[in-house]
DNA sequence: AACCTTCCCTGATGGC
DNA sequence: TGCCATCAGGGAAGGT
């Protein structure tokens, strides 16, 4: 479930916490989500120091003295820094933006796969309950000309976000406008979740296929992406079960789904009824009024074709 | 080549 | 109360 936004708040919550504090211990237990054999992952992070941390889409990349530690949350990740001195039972934040938030810092449990544990006493956490997560680790130069960096798309926060590139991915496809948001070597970052409210918020049926959308329709497109993904960030992100931020907060953008998990729900522009249709088994949300479906007019189908 | 479907995995939930 | 089926979905792999 962590897409984007919530890739990006647990990022902007470490930032600042560990830059140079030296790694003291490693702790993990076998796991599949350890893509590095885990004596060589402990001999590399002992002793070493963090010295930034990137994202790239739902990547986080912490930039070690000689190599790089990526991590992918899957559905279930969750990345937290401990705190010893900090209680754990559940407790309510007050967000300066957001307003309350609930805090739930976990103590490591059988499905905390890897502790790395800092010369100030604290420990960042991977904790995965469905373990569709993954972790890597390379050298900077393995990083640079890796197959899957090369394969992840458009990043939409950087400068290589741009309409001419976007629209020139589109040309000449003819699948449905949702699977292609959900793929990663589009527009990176984007999951299950962004895709259905950033399709609303352009006007555009989910089932419809790249080729019979408007070019205005896709440039409306690439903007409501950034903007979905913008606001969402501004919210600490999506809490519909297990995400957190690195301080245990949930996130509060929940609140602000305009279609995701509303199915049977007024639309909150038109009040039709939200409805929920699988597209390449991905549930999926939308408004038939204010997402028409060009051309034809049916009802009643809970699949597309 | 492009597109679609299936599978992995565990915890929450609802029906009986 | 307990048991079982179902659902959630990112991305790899396999199928058409």
């Amino acid at each position: 479930m962590p897409e984007l936004p919530e890739v990006e708040t647990i990022r902007l919550g470490l930032t600042g916490q560990f830059e140079d504090i030296e790694i003291v211990d490693v702790e993990s237990h076998s796991c599949r989500v350890f893509q590095v054999p885990r004596d060589w992952l402990r001999q590399v992070l002992l002793g070493d120091k963090i010295q930034s941390l990137d994202r790239l889409g739902k990547f986080l990349i912490f930039r070690l003295s000689e190599h790089d530690l990526v991590i992918h949350l899957g559905m279930t990740g969750q990345l937290t820094l401990r705190d010893p001195s900090r209680c754990d039972s559940p407790h309510f934040f007050r967000h300066p933006a957001t307003g309350l938030q609930r805090v739930r810092q976990h103590s490591p449990d059988q499905h905390t796969h890897l502790q790395i544990h800092f010369e100030n006493g604290k420990s960042l956490c991977y904790r995965d309950i469905r373990t569709f997560g993954r972790i890597y680790l390379f050298t900077h130069e393995e990083a640079r000309r890796d197959r899957f960096f090369s394969r992840v798309g458009m990043e939409p926060f950087s400068e290589e976000y741009l309409l001419d590139v976007f629209l020139d991915n589109c040309r000449d496809r003819k699948v449905r406008i949702k699977s292609l948001l959900l793929d990663q070597s589009f527009v990176a970052g984007v999951g299950n979740i962004y895709a259905d409210e950033s399709l609303f918020v352009s006007g555009i049926h989910p089932c419809r296929r790249i080729n019979r959308i408007r070019i205005f329709e896709r440039e409306r497109l690439f903007q409501s992406i950034k903007r979905v993904l913008e606001k969402a960030i501004k919210f600490g992100g999506t809490t519909l079960r297990d995400y957190i931020d690195s301080d245990g907060r949930e996130g509060s953008h929940q609140e602000e789904l305009r279609v995701y998990g509303r199915e049977g729900s007024p639309c909150l522009v038109c009040g039709a009824e939200i409805r929920k249709i699988f597209i390449s088994n991905r549930g999926t949300h939308f408004c038939e009024v204010c997402q028409p479906r060009a051309g034809q007019k049916k009802s009643g189908r809970r699949r597309c074709e």
